[in-house]
DNA sequence: CTGCCCATGTAAATCGTTACATGATTAC
DNA sequence: GTAATCATGTAACGATTTACATGGGCAG
C-alpha cells in the first residue's frame, strides 16, 4: 500500500502530472519507493477513483496533460498514514543469500561480490549526498515547492525531517561499504596465510 | 525469483519437507528471506518440475510427508546463480516516507515514531545475535547439516561467510538504533528550546 | 520529414499475502 | 474424544515488472 502513499506525499509538496511523477520520483517521495511509470499511472487512476487526488487539464493544453492534486480526503489519509506505527516487512536480501553460499566459490569470486556491494552503495552514497544538500541549501525542487506553501516558522522542521531521512541513508551507504572492505581486509589475510606453505606453531 | 534460490540455499544444507522449510526459514537461509507457507509450497512445486529438486516418501511414513532434496542441476543452477553479479532492487522504505511527511505532525508524534524504530532493530539485532552466535560454536542446526557435508578444509570458510552475513545485519540494526537515539537527542532539544520564550542572542 | 522527447496508458506475467480447506498424529 | 501440532495444499487478491501501444510537439 506504500506507494500510494508516496504518491500523496508527492502530490503534497506540488501538484503534477503522472509523466512529472515519474521523472522525479526518483529525486523525491520515490527516491524511498521505487516505482515505474505503469504502475504510477494504474495507481493515480485508483487515487482518483478513491477520491484522494483530483486531475485537471490545464484549459489551453494541447497535450491535454492531467494536473493531480490532493483532495482534503488525501490530505487526511495521508495524514492518518504517517502517523499510524510502520510495519516492518520481512526481510528479503538476495545479497546475503548470495553470499552465504558462496561458500564453495574460490576468494577471487568472494571478493568480488563484496567489491561490487562497495560500488553499488559508494553510488547510492553519492545520490543520497546530493538530495542532502540540495536540501540542505533548499534547492531541492520538491522541498522548495513544500515549503512554499507551508508558513515560515515550520520551514526548519520540514528541512529537518527530510535530512534526517537522507541523512539516515547515507549512514546507511556507509556501513554496507565499511562492512564489505572490512570484510575484503580479512578475505586477503585468510588467502594470504593460505598461499604460505602450513606453519608449525613454534619460530624456531 | 530470490525465493528460488534461498530454498535451493536450505535445501543444499539438508534435506527437509515443505514443513520443515516453512518452520525453519527464518532461523536459516529464510533470515535473510522471508517467505510464507503457501508461497514455500508453490515454489517447491515448480521447482521439482524444473528438475532442480526431487521429493520422496520415506516408506513406511504414515504421513506421507515429501522429504526434498538437490539433484545435480539443482546444485549447478544454485551455484550459477550465487556467482553471478547480485541486482539491487530499488529503495522500498514506508518508514522513510512516513518520517518525511511526519512535518505536520507535533514533536512527540515523531518521537514516538523514532522510538518504534529503535525498538523494532533492537529486537533485530537480538535475533540476528543468537544466529551469529549459534553459528560461532556450530549449533547453528542448517549450519551443522551443512558441515557435516563438507570437508572439514571447508568449515572455517562456511563459517566466517555466515558470520559475515550476520555480524553485517547486526550492524545494520545497531545502526539504524543509533540514528533513531541521535534523532530523538536532536528533538529534544529542539523541543527544550522551543519551550523557553523566545531569547535574544546576548545573554546580557 | 525524421528522430527525439513528452505524455498516457493497457496487457500479461510474476511475485507475494491473506484466507480457506483438509486430514493425520500425538498428548492429555 | 478433543485439542494441539504436523503436514500439504488451493483460491483469490494485491503489488510489481516487463512488454506493448499510441500519438503530439519540437528541433534539426
Amino acid at each position: 500500500m506504500s506507494l500510494r502513499y508516496a504518491i500523496l506525499g508527492f502530490l503534497s509538496s506540488t501538484p503534477a502530472t503522472g509523466y512529472d511523477i515519474a521523472r522525479d520520483f526518483d529525486q523525491a517521495a520515490g527516491s524511498f519507493w521505487h516505482a515505474l511509470r505503469s504502475q504510477i499511472y494504474g495507481e493515480l487512476k485508483s487515487l482518483e477513483e478513491a477520491g484522494l487526488i483530483r486531475g485537471k487539464i490545464a484549459r489551453g493544453d494541447r497535450l491535454r496533460r492531467r494536473v493531480f492534486s490532493l483532495t482534503p480526503a488525501g490530505e487526511a489519509e495521508l495524514q492518518g498514514w504517517v502517523e499510524k506505527p510502520n510495519d516492518y516487512p520481512g526481510e528479503r536480501d538476495a545479497e546475503r543469500i548470495k553470499l552465504m553460499f558462496l561458500d564453495g566459490a574460490p576468494w577471487p569470486v568472494i571478493r568480488r561480490h563484496l567489491q561490487d556491494h562497495a560500488a553499488h552503495h559508494r553510488a547510492r552514497f553519492a545520490t543520497w549526498k546530493l538530495q542532502h544538500d540540495a536540501t540542505g541549501d533548499r534547492t531541492h525542487r520538491q522541498l522548495a515547492g513544500r515549503l512554499s506553501q507551508r508558513p515560515a516558522a515550520e520551514h526548519a522542521k520540514i528541512v529537518f525531517l527530510k535530512q534526517l531521512a537522507t541523512e539516515g541513508n547515507m549512514r546507511r551507504a556507509q556501513l554496507e561499504i565499511d562492512w564489505a572492505e572490512d570484510a575484503i581486509a580479512r578475505i586477503d589475510a585468510i588467502e594470504a596465510s593460505e598461499r604460505l606453505p602450513p606453519q608449525r606453531r613454534s619460530a624456531g
